[in-house]
DNA sequence: GCCGAGGTACTCGGATACGATTTGTCCGAGTTAGAATGG
DNA sequence: CCATTCTAACTCGGACAAATCGTATCCGAGTACCTCGGC
């Protein structure tokens, strides 16, 4: 099981926009982070269906976040990229097979499907709880505040 | 993303197996769960690669648990059914394009990569702290008690 | 000089091929149980 | 009657196709800017 890499593509491309001042089209994007612009391009295209960003057309059209990157979480992108599905979907098997359980009897979830539920409730509450706010502040930190001035530098350029 | 079918079935499986008192084929346990027998056997394979169960061979042979099922955690499960990967793998994208980050620079890891460790950190947290003596005894709970006897007679059968 | 219409260039959006991973299947190697045979 | 050998059936293990999903790409729809002409 992977992620897509889409996820981390746009991950990244949240937090360019989230230092943008004007709209950012695809191929400014995808020339910053050197990748394949039309796939890129796919990636934004679900992200402005989640409503996570805005898209604008024509002649210095581009993208933008639709909110505040503090207003932004991981989750959010994940989701929008990757699909609101489960890792984990059960099929069910209790209900299969020489000692199938009837299906009136099947109030509760399966202990199997519970636990796997379990986990990735926990996963999502710790990307719910990250921000594009949050990756942009790590990031400065990291470069020793540089990296963000840069950004924000080559975008104008 | 999605995790592989043959999970569900491998913990399933080991949960019958806890309830054995003999060695079980692959072939009875494909029975009982009615999933297709070749397939299975793969992911049979796969747990006993892992070391999770054992394997004998020849006329009265099959698989056991190697450990108690106390022992035995869900994640032990997943990781040798799914393999040891993460879901999210950093591809480095801060050292690509105009404004590369230089490798030396990159002490520390990517903000992102770091979000999505962290939450998978989470996720396994949870399933390494379930283990499939505690699937058995949820679903005896769900079933009135039950299904795991039902499960050890049919196995004697 | 000002206004408006038209063209053009640039943007996103969905529909379309390709490749990789997962899924599903098969046959061969190895082992044990049992039967047959000789002592 | 017992030990030994042989056969045969049953088991797992790895190697082999098919299908599904993720990857990558292209071309068409739409919009804003700029130009050009008329008033």
């Amino acid at each position: 099981m992977k992620l897509s890499n889409g996820v981390e593509w746009a991950l990244h491309c949240c937090v360019t926009l989230s230092q943008a001042s004007t709209l950012v089209p695809s191929q400014r994007l995808a020339e910053l982070h050197d990748v394949p612009m039309t796939y890129l391009a796919k990636q934004l295209q679900a992200l402005s269906r989640a409503g996570v960003v805005h898209s604008w057309q024509g002649q210095g059209g581009g993208y933008s976040l639709t909110r505040s990157a503090r207003e932004i979480s991981v989750l959010d992108v994940v989701v929008a990229i990757d699909g609101p599905g489960d890792f984990f979907r059960c099929t069910e098997i209790r209900q299969r097979g020489p000692l199938a359980v009837p299906e009136e009897k099947c109030t509760k979830m399966c202990s199997v499907a519970r636990a796997m539920a379990t986990a990735e409730a926990a996963w999502r509450e710790v990307l719910a709880g990250i921000t594009i706010a949050d990756l942009a502040a790590n990031i400065d930190v990291a470069s020793s505040g540089t990296a963000l001035k840069d950004v924000r530098t080559w975008l104008k350029a």
